[in-house]
DNA sequence: TGATTTATGTACCAGTCTGTACAATAATGG
DNA sequence: CCATTATTGTACAGACTGGTACATAAATCA
């Protein structure tokens, strides 16, 4: 469908593709992080040599940068999908830490958490480029947690009196704890119980009180 | 009180303190994590020149390591005293997360968050050890907090229908996100307010339900 | 086909890294 | 005062670091 090579650039054609090439450098940079990834690893992983590497990303910062970029703009994109309007709220966010979970435990011989969370922390005190990405890619998954529960205050969904700004606080609290505790070593199960409690009390606690024994599904 | 030089050991006196020694040593991989912190640098920070480093501590990976343990040991200790039981669970928390708070921004030009989430949590993947010393850390502080609602609940401060477990990985996610933002850059006016809010809802959420307005103290 | 353009592969540079060998130093024990 | 013991300071080894210069290869354009 989406038409690729219109028309081929001039020169000697790449040997790789670049989106395919920030992934495996995400991967790298996911597992050891922005300073115990060296180049040679990178190189080894997108299969891309190094001069090629600096061509196409500039150096090991930018190409670092480019990763968290990606990742953020991926995640806020399943976050939104997740949340959908269609959903009830509780269980959106019972979708969100799902995926989650299914994203931090996806090589289950070594969880790694949250890619942005996992590693751009320990760089963000160092370089104010990360430190500035980390914290609108966090605040951004805040937000899109706030839509929702603004939204569904309107519905109805929600009693009137509740602040939605804090309980995406809350919810994204849930969600930090749940990417650092995964590369922790905490359990998948654990974090799964973690998050269904947590759902619970965040979409009970907002509504006038109620039994919690016997709700359906 | 605590006799220090009963008897002098044999050889050249050390020219430094350990403990002195290993507060500088956290400091600087506090700033920079573990792989961007160089022999270099610690040396600097310390006073101590490289032989002495190894002698003391072993390699960089165990003065980490011994780092960390010293962190969690007196964050633990400074938990236990917020939380004590002769104040309310909410005044506790609150101390708790005002003393985290502290501690987040002492260098208040370059806030530092939390050492642990901040620095081991990007060498988790790769250091087995390090991550099973973020994972007891993390855990023992959530249990700290487990033990104080447990003693609520017995107390009457807490409804016997609450769950303990829950409401102490509800505080201990409030305080990841904390010192995750702080890392991130988030101003401390705003975590404080969230903290508060936090805290609100978490104490609030647990009672009966009641008027929030015109609580003594 | 030959000129042009772009990307690749090799090889390397200068600097930095962790860790250590070894001599000098400063204390105690006899 | 000399032997012993432990720490210090210097200096260095060997590996690895991020980044680049340069020749080669593969495509398009005329």
């Amino acid at each position: 469908m989406v038409q690729k090579e219109l028309k081929r650039p001039r020169g000697r054609p790449r040997a790789y593709d670049p989106d395919d090439a920030l992934v495996q450098a995400t991967e790298s940079f996911w597992h050891a992080g922005f300073a115990g990834t060296s180049l040679d690893a990178l190189s080894a992983a997108t299969g891309m040599n190094r001069p090629s590497l600096y061509g196409a990303f500039g150096d090991k910062r930018e190409l670092y940068l480019a990763a968290l970029d990606r990742y953020v703009e991926v995640s806020r994109a399943d976050m939104v999908r997740a949340l959908s309007d269609d959903v009830p709220i509780a269980a959106g966010l019972q979708r969100v830490y799902d995926g989650a979970l299914a994203l931090y435990f996806a090589k289950p011989e070594a969880p790694l958490g949250c890619f942005l969370i996992g590693t751009a922390a320990t760089e963000a005190a160092v370089d104010a480029r990360v430190r500035a990405k980390l914290g609108t890619g966090l605040r951004e998954l805040t937000r899109t947690f706030e839509a929702r529960f603004r939204a569904g205050r309107k519905n109805g969904e929600i009693p009137p009196g509740t602040d939605p700004v804090l309980l995406a606080e809350m919810a994204g609290a849930v969600l930090h704890s749940i990417a650092l505790r995964a590369r922790a070593g905490d359990s998948r199960p654990s974090l799964q119980a973690f998050s269904r409690a947590a759902v619970k009390l965040l979409c009970g606690a907002a509504r006038p009180r109620r039994r919690t024994k016997g709700s359906a599904r």
